[in-house]
DNA sequence: TCTGGGGTCCTAGGACCC
DNA sequence: TCTGGGGTCCTAGGACCC
C-alpha cells in the first residue's frame, strides 16, 4: 500500500477540561480559563458549555463576561497543563514512536509502517481515545487520513470526542466545499486575498492555476495549490529529532500603559533576566537581541541588534536592549507592551563551557542559577528586577516550565 | 469589549564581499 | 575608474499557528 496513515489527536477544550476534571464543582458549567484578571488578559480556553455563548480563545475578558455572565472564570495553571500534556504524549508513544508534538494539546502520529489498513487505523484511533479517557479522564478528537493536512481536517470534523477517517478516495469530496479558512495556514489576510481571486473553497483552490497562485504568493502559492488538492508530503517528525529552537523571548503587557522611563527600564531588565534564565537552563546562547514595543494605540514594532559574541546573561541582554531603546525615536509615548527575545541561538556544548572564561556578570549568573535551582526559581534575583512588578514573576514561572518542556523537545 | 504570550516562516531591501 | 552578478548576513515587518 502506497498510502500513508497519519493520525491527528486534538484534545477537546484542553485547559478547561483539565479544570473540570480536577474540580468537580466546575463540571457541566461554562468554564473560561484565562490569565490573572488583575492583569490585562484574554480567554485561553472555554469549556463546551461556554462555547455556545460565542466564547473564543483570544477574546477579552470583558466581552466574555458580557456574552456569558454565568461563566466561571478560572486562572490558568500552565504547569498543570504541561504535566497533563506530557502524560498524554507518553500514552501516544505507546501506539507509535513516530509521534510529533504539534502543540500543548495536539499531536500527529504516523502508523504507516505498523498498520495494515485504514480499518485497522480506526481501531488504533479508538484504542488511543480509550486509553486517554481511562488514564487521564479527558476526551479528544482523532482524525485519520493519508497525510497531516487531511488528518488535521478530519479531527476538526467531529468535536468533542470524535473519530473521523477520511480515505484517500474521499479527499476530493471532503475538500470540495470546505472553506479555505479551515486550512491550517490560511488566516484572515490570506483568506481576504484568496477571496479577491474568487477562491472560496478548497475545491476552488485546487482548480486555480498554480502559476497565478505562485505569482501572487510566492512559495506559499504552490503549497496553497497542493492544500487545495489535499496533498501534503511533510513528514511526521519523531519528537526526538524536533527542529532546534530558533529564538527565545518573553513579552509582557503592562498593568497600565506607561511613559515612565524608569519603569520601562525596569521591565526591560526584568524581561532580559527572565529570557537569560531560560537560555542558560536549556544551554543556549544567542547573538541577536530584539526589543518589541507596543504603544497604547496598539502600534507594535521591533528592533534587532546583532553582536559578534554570544549572550546568555540577563545583564548583557539588557544592555543591548537598552541600547536599542535609546536609538528609538520614542518621544515619550505611552507603552503598553514590552518584549525581549534572543535569536541566532546556538546550543552550548560541554567544550564551549570549559573554554568559556567567565566575566563577573556571568559568574554571578551561574551562582544565582544554582541557588534558584536548589531553592526555587527567582528565590534570588538582581535588585533591579526586585523593583519591577512582583506579579510579573508568577506567570513567568509557569512559562518557564512550558519552555523547559517544549523547547527541549523532551516530551 | 478594547485587543495575551509563546513561537515559526517568509519577504524584501540594504550592506558587504568576492 | 566603473561595472555586473552571486552569495551571505542583517534588519524590519507581516502573517500565521496554538
Amino acid at each position: 500500500m502506497n498510502n500513508r496513515i497519519v493520525l491527528h489527536i486534538d484534545m477537546n477544550a484542553f485547559f478547561a477540561s483539565i479544570e473540570q476534571k480536577t474540580n468537580p464543582a466546575l463540571r457541566r458549567r461554562p468554564v473560561i480559563v484565562c490569565g490573572n484578571p488583575e492583569t490585562r488578559t484574554v480567554v485561553s480556553a472555554a469549556s463546551y458549555e461556554a462555547k455556545p455563548f460565542g466564547i473564543k480563545a483570544g477574546m477579552s475578558i470583558g466581552e466574555a463576561r458580557r456574552l456569558c455572565p454565568q461563566a466561571v472564570f478560572v486562572i490558568g495553571n500552565l504547569a498543570k497543563y504541561v504535566d497533563t500534556s506530557r502524560r498524554i504524549f507518553n500514552i501516544l508513544r505507546r501506539f507509535s514512536m513516530k509521534t510529533e508534538v504539534f502543540s500543548i494539546d495536539e499531536a500527529f502520529l504516523e502508523i504507516t509502517d505498523t498498520c495494515p489498513s485504514y480499518d485497522a487505523a480506526l481501531k488504533v484511533g479508538q484504542s488511543i481515545k480509550k486509553a486517554i479517557v481511562t488514564e487521564m479522564g479527558l476526551t479528544c478528537s482523532v482524525g485519520i487520513g493519508p497525510n497531516k493536512l487531511i488528518a488535521k481536517l478530519a479531527s476538526d470534523m467531529q468535536k468533542p470526542d470524535g473519530l473521523v477517517l477520511v480515505l484517500p478516495e474521499q479527499v476530493g469530496l471532503v475538500l470540495e466545499d470546505l472553506r479555505i479558512k479551515d486550512l491550517c495556514g490560511v488566516g484572515r489576510q490570506m483568506e481576504k486575498h484568496l477571496h479577491a481571486l474568487g477562491i472560496y473553497t478548497c475545491g476552488d483552490l485546487g482548480r486555480y492555476p498554480v502559476s497565478i497562485l505562485r505569482r501572487h504568493f510566492g512559495i506559499i502559492g504552490e503549497i496553497l495549490h497542493n492544500m487545495g488538492l489535499g496533498l501534503d508530503s511533510t513528514p511526521v517528525h519523531y519528537s526526538e529529532d524536533e527542529p532546534p529552537v530558533k529564538s527565545m523571548g518573553h513579552t509582557h503587557t503592562l498593568a497600565r500603559d506607561t511613559a515612565d522611563i524608569a519603569e520601562i527600564r525596569r521591565n526591560i531588565f526584568s524581561l532580559s533576566e527572565q529570557v537569560a534564565v531560560r537560555l542558560r537552563h536549556d544551554n543556549y546562547c544567542g547573538r541577536t537581541v530584539c526589543l518589541i514595543l507596543r504603544y497604547s494605540d496598539f502600534f507594535t514594532f521591533s528592533r534587532h541588534l546583532t553582536v559578534d559574541y554570544f549572550l546568555d546573561s540577563g545583564y548583557d541582554i539588557y544592555q543591548q536592549a537598552w541600547k536599542i531603546f535609546t536609538r528609538i525615536d520614542w518621544q515619550g509615548r505611552a507603552i503598553r507592551l514590552i518584549g525581549i527575545s534572543v535569536s541566532n541561538l546556538v546550543r552550548k556544548t560541554r567544550q564551549l563551557y570549559l573554554l568559556e572564561e567567565f566575566t563577573n556578570t556571568q559568574a554571578v549568573d551561574r551562582v544565582m542559577d544554582r541557588i534558584n535551582e536548589k531553592y526555587g526559581e527567582f528565590r534570588i534575583m538582581r535588585a533591579a528586577m526586585m523593583k519591577s512588578e512582583r506579579r510579573l514573576v508568577q506567570p513567568i514561572l509557569a512559562r518557564g516550565l512550558w519552555a523547559k518542556t517544549f523547547t527541549k523537545g523532551n516530551l
